[in-house]
DNA sequence: CTGAAAGCGCTTACAG
DNA sequence: CTGAAAGCGCTTACAG
């Protein structure tokens, strides 16, 4: 010890502008002589803030929400408030799980990509009073707040491109996400309200991945007519596909035009790069970190912000 | 409450099988009813076992770990362990950061992608006597445990396969980290060994991606000779490497061969299939999960566990 | 700006 | 198989 209260190092370890700063520096000696390190578990249990944020994601190894999630671990860590990343891959009962652990874990906020469908956990999730964020797509109805945007308006706003470039007969790959379902919902209501014909559809599992570009690419061959353009649920897939059209000697977008989404770096890389949907990963996690410290100095959020979405015309269509 | 001590509601949570079977219809009935929600901060605390395992990655956007990663939540969620996944760059001071964050929340485990050089950060892990676990590449001093495959051998493998294959003049093009710096190494020291001459060879930046596969390709075009395979640090930069190769009208393999680093699921759904080196994430994730068992009860463990590599023969070399 | 004291919700020998 | 009791290492009003 160095002469001070517990009380004050604890000052000094969490508001350190707080103590006087000749009583700082010996504080801060001491810890660098004896190697002291905080615990903040027994902190969490006195404090009632774990600095422990839960975040939810499908997958990772191969996740369009990566490029976000990073982005929010990087955020958080200067915060340092520390992740506790769960998997809960399309089902439901892992997602509950992990919520649980969550909870047991007493951690100050729960992040989500998607939108939390069952009832009971939603409940329960609102008893704990926990900051409970649902994050990429935009909840109608939120829990707490949900930062998003609207997959519907992306699918209709990728009708009206489309169909302002030309394109007369679109095709959907469209992964069983209720995510991706409603991109395709919005493009479709779009697209035959502004006069096209009901498009084409092919379901394809999720995660979506390169190889099912390629296989969706050679389902084409079934359809009644060829389309004019494939409006592909992710950039792996309309990567996929455009590496197994040219393979068959199709140009991109000569002979058949491929849109992706969630504008990866691929997308951007590929050749020919692709017209993607982009979502700013950065403005997601900027947007969570200000609900966050907002409820930390215990004020009013919104419990709807819309960061919206960008169509990024690129070479493929 | 059901009746029983706080002390009974514990170790039905922690051990069921140790009380009656009536007793525990009762607490379960009461948890139930009430909702309770264990603290496992308290229990951290009082138990000095948080269920808490950091895990420290350079980044999850663009990695070639994200399996590995993906495998060991599972596990260790299935084992009701939760994750702390942390980021660290390519940069020595996030790490030593993340590492003092995890040591303040008490982790009962540090897992570690590659191998932790600064020689201060690895005396303070000593002696914080937390399992630390150093994978992907074996350590060959690790500081605790390591359980991974040697980038070496990794690299003189593949040298020797290409050669068998018939190649002659192998060009690398090598991330910039110290695993793929290790395994062009290997690679070198092999080839050249077996009579071949100096492969010649690029630096790239890490993380590596696709759009770096594209440039490598181009700068191709500045080599005294032309190499009849080029060796990838990354599935990633040999499927940019060979779309970009196509577009110039150049056939893989027949004009160029290619391999890739990870065997990445794209690796065999590209077009061609990419040869590449396989590490089983999987077996991996097994063995951290064999070690944290075996701390858990205070069993000795090895400090170098060899999950070994396959070079995956495909299409591509 | 700092300290004394209570308390956060568990776990764990120790008894029985 | 179960309970009483101490203690884990902090934080936070409350005083001063």
């Amino acid at each position: 010890m160095a002469g001070v209260s517990p009380a004050t190092v604890s000052r000094y370890l969490n508001m350190p502008e707080i103590v006087a700063s000749a009583t700082a520096t010996k504080i801060s000696e001491a810890i660098e002589k004896t190697g002291y390190v905080q615990n903040l578990a027994a902190g969490a249990l006195a404090g009632n803030r774990s600095r422990l944020i839960a975040v939810l994601v499908p997958d990772i190894a191969q996740s369009i929400f990566n490029d976000t999630v990073e982005a929010m671990i990087e955020a958080l860590s200067r915060d340092r408030n520390s992740v506790m990343l769960a998997l809960t891959g399309s089902d439901n009962s892992r997602l509950v799980r992990e919520i649980n652990m969550a909870l047991a874990h007493r951690v100050d906020a729960i992040v989500l990509t998607g939108i939390v469908s069952d009832e009971e956990t939603r409940q329960k999730l609102r008893a704990a009073k926990v900051t409970v964020i649902e994050t990429w797509g935009l909840a109608e109805d939120p829990i707490d707040v949900s930062v998003g945007f609207s997959h519907t308006a992306a699918g209709e706003e990728l009708a009206r491109f489309l169909r302002s470039r030309g394109y007369r007969r679109p095709h959907l790959v469209v992964p069983r996400s209720p995510r991706a379902e409603r991109r395709a919902g919005g493009f479709i209501s779009r697209w035959t309200h502004d006069g096209g014909q009901e498009p084409t559809r092919l379901e394809v599992n999720v995660p979506s991945h390169f190889g099912q570009g390629r296989l969706s690419y050679r389902a084409l061959a079934d359809l009644p007519e060829q389309p004019d353009v494939v409006v592909c649920g992710s950039d792996w897939i309309a990567q996929g596909l455009i590496v197994e059209a040219q393979a068959a000697g199709i140009r991109v977008p000569d002979q058949l035009a491929v849109t992706g989404f969630g504008n990866l770096r691929l997308a951007g890389d590929m050749r020919p790069t692709i017209t993607s949907v982009d979502i700013d990963g950065a403005h997601v996690a900027r947007e969570v970190m200000r609900v966050l410290r907002a409820r930390a100095l215990d004020e009013k959020v919104e419990p709807l912000i819309d960061v919206g979405f960008r169509v990024i015309a690129r070479e493929s269509a």
